[in-house]
RNA sequence: GGCCCGUUCGUCUAUCGGCUAGGACGCCAGGUUUUCAUCCUGGUAAGAGGGGUUCGAUUCCCCUACGGGCUACCA
């Protein structure tokens, strides 16, 4: 049995999209499960739409998503170079291979005839398709004499390579497998003569592909779901070069929301979340800027289109390497549901490491400017790690534990504001400059004691106080707030809140 | 237009001929928390339509509808 080695081939034209990062995680889980290597590939054979920074910023992704290569252009390995763009020569080796044994040709039709080609055809309905029923009849290698093909290329006149996909007598159906679909038939004779290599002397992707593939011994091709009618093509070129083609697994795509179509940027923008791992270029924040952690992301996107059976949601990485299987993958396309991502990532902050949030809560006191506090940050954390669901929510729901309210909340001192409050928290004040510590259970029994002792109703006290240190009813435990917070910050603003409401 | 792929609650999904169609998100209601959130309990809601095959179809086959992809000297 051929060892596993999968592949994730991008190519370096913009910021990772989301359905990219899930092709990257199956084909991750996919290696893992079977022990085998799991390869990045560079696909940078379009040289108009190579943009600088894409290539890293897929590193980066892979890295923060701990779906990590065994083999890529960073890292090396046995297989390389991992870029296309660094093994042009090995292309044009095997195009001349093929054009050797008649199964590709040289085309000199210019841009401009093709295109007024296509334009003849559609004025009467029809497709104009360069393929076995014209290409003898038009400008190439075959419908030319030697005489002229050497004349064109003395005189330095442009050609592409294409592929003869079909030639007249093979066999019109190709029945191929495909490891999530089953069994797909395709008539051949309908497939064009695909172009192998530009003019500009750089292989499309269909030969880069599958000579790389085949190459670097890739075992399973698993890829989106746009590639499907390429397959047989794919399946075509490996028979030519005399190869086995490799197992295909194509994923379903990732769909917007709501409406129709494929999840795009605007989709985020119009909703308000992100659609890339990380932020790219200064532009809307990722996934990582937005408080996602890296393995509820994998945890959502898994599930996304693949279920190994049963109720369960939650699934470590190493679990879903043991799980995992093409024949698990869904066949239809999935809805983000961005309600459904914030779930699985409120379950994993809430099961945290402690310092991670805590982490995220010093980068705001240090955007905010506040240097030093006497509050515990441990403490703080420890107090309001289950009520966050993205990691930024940890200010929104702690950012009073270092900035005193400055302005109370109008509805709830309307409410809860009456006459004697200003007394009642004096009193408190009192009982808390004199308790003999400052833990919550030492608070609260000084505060419900004395509460029952004067007959004072524990309403009258509790929203109040919890103003007067919060600003507003909300918040964790008042009594936990008052010991996190405090001897004197608690005095402090008890006297502020007499002062001010 | 042509070719290919798909279709179970609003969304993600389980089911591999026996179903009172299960779970999760969301939503609604109740409980806990003298706040808010978390949490707990309950509820809501689905086999696109039509033909077959079968004792029996969500499950297998065909047609239609709808959705998606591809149709570049882009990947």
């Amino acid at each position: 049995m051929k060892s596993v080695r999968v592949r994730f081939a991008p190519s370096p034209t913009g910021p990772l999209h989301i359905g990219g990062v899930r092709t990257a995680l199956y084909n991750y889980l996919y290696a893992k499960k079977h022990k085998g290597a799991f390869v990045l590939r560079v696909e940078d054979t379009d040289q108009n739409r190579f943009v600088p920074g894409a290539e890293d910023y897929i590193s980066q992704t892979l890295a923060w998503l701990g779906i990590t290569p065994d083999e890529s252009p960073e890292k090396g390995g046995a297989f390389g170079p991992y870029r296309q763009s660094a093994r042009k020569a090995e292309y044009l080796a095997h195009a001349k291979r093929l054009i050797d044994n008649k199964k590709a040709y040289l085309a000199f039709d210019t841009p401009e005839e093709l295109e007024a080609l296509r334009k003849e055809a559609e004025e009467v309905g029809e497709r104009f398709v360069y393929n076995w029923q014209n290409r003898e009849s038009l400008k190439n290698s075959i419908s030319l004499s030697e005489r002229d093909v050497a004349d064109l290329l003395k005189n330095n006149s442009p050609y592409v390579v294409r592929f003869a996909s079909y030639s007249k007598g093979s066999d019109k159906t190709l029945s191929m497998t495909d490891s999530v679909r089953g069994d797909v038939a395709v008539d051949a004779s309908l497939i064009d003569d695909k172009i192998l290599v530009k003019q500009d002397g750089m292989p499309t992707y269909h030969l880069a592909n599958v000579v790389d593939d085949h190459l670097m011994e890739i075992s399973h091709v698993i890829r989106g779901e746009e590639w499907l009618p390429s397959m047989a093509l794919h399946v075509l070129l490996y028979h030519a070069f005399g190869w086995s083609p490799p197992t295909f697994a194509h994923v379903p795509l990732i769909l917007k929301p709501t409406g129709k179509g494929k999840l795009s940027k605007r989709d985020g923008d119009k909703f308000g979340f992100p659609v890339f791992p990380l932020r790219w270029d200064d532009q809307t924040p990722g996934f990582r800027e937005s408080g996602y952690l890296p393995d509820a992301l994998v945890n959502y996107l898994a599930l996304l289109g693949w279920n190994p059976g049963g109720e369960r949601e939650l699934y470590s990485t190493q679990e879903l390497i043991t799980l995992f299987s093409l024949e698990n993958i869904n066949k239809g396309g999935g809805r983000f549901d961005p309600e459904r991502c914030k779930w699985f990532n409120q379950q994993y902050v809430q099961q945290a490491d402690s310092a991670i949030i805590e982490h995220a809560l010093k980068g705001f006191l240090r955007e905010k400017g506040i240097e030093k506090t006497t509050v515990d940050t441990y403490r703080v954390v420890a107090l309001v790690q289950d009520r966050l669901t993205l990691l930024p929510d940890v200010w929104d729901e702690a950012d009073f534990f270092f900035v005193a309210p400055s302005n109370y909340d109008e509805k709830a001192v309307r409410k809860q504001w009456k006459d004697e409050t200003p007394t009642i928290l004096a009193a408190v004040k009192t009982l808390i400059t004199t308790a003999p510590n400052m833990e919550a259970e030492t608070l609260s029994e000084l505060i419900k004691g004395w509460a029952a002792e004067n007959e004072v109703r524990l309403g009258m006290v509790m929203a109040p106080l919890r103003i007067a240190l919060v600003g507003a009813l909300r918040g964790p435990d008042v009594f936990a707030i008052c010991s996190v917070l405090g001897k004197e910050n608690c005095i402090k603003r008890l006297d502020a809140a007499i002062a001010t409401v």
